[in-house]
DNA sequence: AAAACTATACACCATATTGGGGTAAATTCT
DNA sequence: AGAATTTACCCCAATATGGTGTATAGTTTT
């Protein structure tokens, strides 16, 4: 069933784990490396003469930043999958670098064998990561066990993030729109602010809702 | 390194698949069933006795569903790594199981090397998932692409939904309160609504921002 | 049983915000 | 050059917000 060749494009400033990564790939009968490049820019004004099914992706590059490089291909062709490969496991950057449209976040400590897993699991339409970074996007839905608010709180919070005013949070809640200002009033106490903009800054920090 | 048994505790109403999974991993010197359940009331009733390190539990269960089994077993032990194993695998589900406290989530139909896999993805600190469940959980991170909304626009949009007003929105994006309200008037006519909030939800629903 | 917390509800008040109407210049992209 | 985007301004009325303060019924914890 697979009988068309994976076109991958390599955007690496280390040249030593560009060539590296080129000359795996090419080993391997069903991928090519139609390029390799050290500047998201060279890449972009290459992408449709490539026409890469895949881009291995650093972040860190001379000139343009990955996270917008990622951004800028992905408008180009939206459908094209890039898998980021960087030495960061930081949550900031996983986290823009999933929201540019990488499909996929793994690390260069990655041995060669996890680097094709990768590449089989993208073409799978799946989306690789390491354990950590997986780890890391699904602990991302989750709330703050002990949060400081109670649960009716925390639900007036949660409906005042969809930019609800009162009254309307009241109709929601079936209760007095008086009584949705009393539960403001102890939120603002509990999290020590003192306006809407800020509740929302601090539970959105703080994963409260 | 791994001297330890781990404790694994089963909630799954269908008998033979329960039995089946007890079965497999009970035939692994590391790994000890020490009891399976049909209903998520009985798991949560012995889990201080049971002491589980991880739980494999289904999400169509007689009596509570498991979305909240997950919740109250999550709040008595904060710790403990759920893995849910079902057969659906609609988004809604997915996402309300992760927010809910589960850190795996596979389907049924994956084979038992898949389950081991999964087991032991779990114990290096990862977060197993099949191939469709991993892209799901990472396009939502991703916004729609053919947004109606300028650059500008789901600027002040995102602003808004953090809950700042017309006038914090102005000052943080250095341009006057006025141009702030005319993007705004923009952005209701382009989403065919006429408040904040719908704004917000449409937005939400639609991943513009 | 007492104490603490939670959810509910109400009143008053000044200020800020919002949404609707309109207009228009400067800048950037195609 | 024309289109789209970003910027800026005017008027106005209704609504929302945040800060006071009080109070009661129910639940949970000690």
């Amino acid at each position: 069933m697979e009988n068309k060749i994976t076109r991958i494009v390599i955007v690496e400033d280390n040249e030593v784990v560009k060539d590296g990564f080129a000359l795996l790939l090419n080993s391997i009968e069903e991928y090519h490396v139609v390029n390799s490049y050290v500047k998201c820019e060279d890449a972009l004004k290459n992408l449709k003469n490539d026409q890469p099914d895949i881009i291995l992706m650093d972040l860190e590059l001379p000139g343009m930043h990955g996270i917008e490089g990622i951004q800028r291909i992905k408008k180009e062709i939206p459908d094209l999958n890039i898998i980021v490969i960087t030495v960061h496991e930081d949550s900031e950057l996983v986290f823009q670098a999933l929201c540019a449209g990488a499909s996929g976040y793994i690390t260069k400590t990655a041995n060669y064998s996890s680097l094709l897993e990768a590449i089989n699991e993208i073409k799978a339409g799946g989306a690789p990561m390491s354990s950590r970074i997986a780890r890391m996007v699904v602990e991302s839905f989750q709330k703050n066990q002990d949060s400081p608010l109670t649960k009716r709180e925390t639900e007036v919070l949660e409906l005042l993030s969809k930019g609800k005013s009162y009254s309307i949070i009241s109709e929601e809640l079936f209760i007095h729109k008086e009584t949705v200002k009393s539960h403001i009033k102890n939120i603002y106490f509990k999290l020590q602010v003192h306006s809407k903009a800020e509740a929302i800054e601090k539970a959105l920090k703080e994963k409260l809702i």
